[in-house]
DNA sequence: TTTGTTAGTTGCAACTTGAAACTAACTGGG
DNA sequence: CCCAGTTAGTTTCAAGTTGCAACTAACAAA
């Protein structure tokens, strides 16, 4: 027989910060757990459609005045023992963000902490980010995904310290620029460099526009 | 503020079926649609654990008495246009499992329909079916998951068919193999042959017991 | 014993990859 | 003004991977 349920979203929002992969945690505002940070989340709405993606971006707005240039559902997660309130289920997303739009937006309470140096953090939380990194990683292999962590415009060099950061090796320099243009996502931004000292200025890049939006693979297969 | 929700669990059941990739769908014995071929689904308890699996295994165990080899959770789907009752959350999953099993069952009122023909169905079904499929190919291009489509024991041949079937394209004999014996999850069946017919007889394989519950990942990279 | 059919292997040419060594473009100090 | 230091970006090449064609192997049936 159906029982009614109270239903959340969560937000695995993550960054590149000091060449690292980094989540944001907000401070919680009510009881369990008040005041320790933890993924921001929220109430599903019977209004919210897209299954959940509304209800995510509502929430990324409500809890960090952000509309994340990449989001995406991760996994439901659900069970007795994540609540000390009983049975819960939420359904979790990540979103991927520049850096710079946290740090320049008015975040009270919100605070960035690398992925691989995390402490333990209420409910399953800890469990979510480990999943959401894992995804993070896998895809970081094949697509392009990790260019949503980088901001407007970006050099190589920086694009391939950010897919460094996310699939947690070096890359070759060659090979790394021959299958971004293979990949075919970006395009050079006319005349622009990124001069940052007493060297070579870099050639800038941005996602051209029809990429904006949708994950492009590059799959080798059997 | 919260509003209790229904939740309930759908599974995508596949199988290989005269070399397609296939769907098994339960005729529906309850009002919307009563009588008509949709998704095995149902309501999920309290006890359900393992973030909706164990709701998984037990509708799927209700509707066709099968134990899947292989289980996941595929995506949640949510909104207001899903059900004519209104707005409505399910969690679906995906099984797959050897096509013998599911004819050899006694499985009145399934039905099993070749996901690449498939009419209108009820709900958002044609999509949550489309969602599984395109994740079955995905993860064949670089991934053990067809194994848990060819029962216990198998050929190569039977097995390239099955990848060929997931996949939606032929492949290289060879280059199949080779790739095979560097994924590593299979061990020969010793001294057993699958003969038939007038022809050489092929060595039977089946999956080592250490990924009975686990896929292998090959992928290439950046 | 020959023929047809499918299983499984071998050889090879074309392509992909990764490391090292190269050239290019800038700043700042002598 | 030029040289050293630093990072950007390209070239070269050897080693590895892939996909096709042609091969050999094992069976049944005629």
């Amino acid at each position: 027989m159906p029982e009614p349920i109270i239903s959340t979203v969560d937000i695995v929002l993550l960054i590149i910060k000091d060449d690292r992969l980094c989540v944001t945690l907000s401070k919680r505002d009510k009881e369990p757990y008040v005041n320790q940070e933890a993924l921001p989340g929220g109430y599903i709405h019977a209004q919210d459609d897209r299954d959940c993606l509304d209800a995510a971006v509502r929430i990324l707005q409500q809890k960090t005045g952000l509309l994340p240039p990449y989001l995406e559902q991760l996994k439901t997660f659900a069970g007795a023992a994540r609540d000390p309130r009983g049975w819960s289920i939420s359904v979790v997303h990540f979103a991927l963000v520049d850096a710079d739009l946290i740090l320049s937006a008015t975040n009270p309470g919100l605070t960035i902490w690398p992925v691989d140096a995390l402490r333990r953090l209420p409910f399953d939380h800890n469990e979510i980010i480990a999943t959401a990194v894992e995804r993070i990683r896998n895809k970081s292999q094949y697509s392009s995904l990790p260019c949503y962590l980088a901001g407007e415009t970006f050099s190589l060099p920086r694009l391939q310290k950010i897919y460094e950061a996310c699939l947690g090796e070096t890359l070759n320099k060659v090979s790394f620029r021959r299958k971004m243009d293979e990949l075919g996502v970006l395009e050079t931004v006319a005349g622009q460099t990124e001069s940052a000292g007493a060297h070579r200025p870099a050639q800038l890049y941005r996602l051209k526009s029809e990429f904006k939006n949708q994950l492009k693979l590059l799959v080798r297969g059997l």
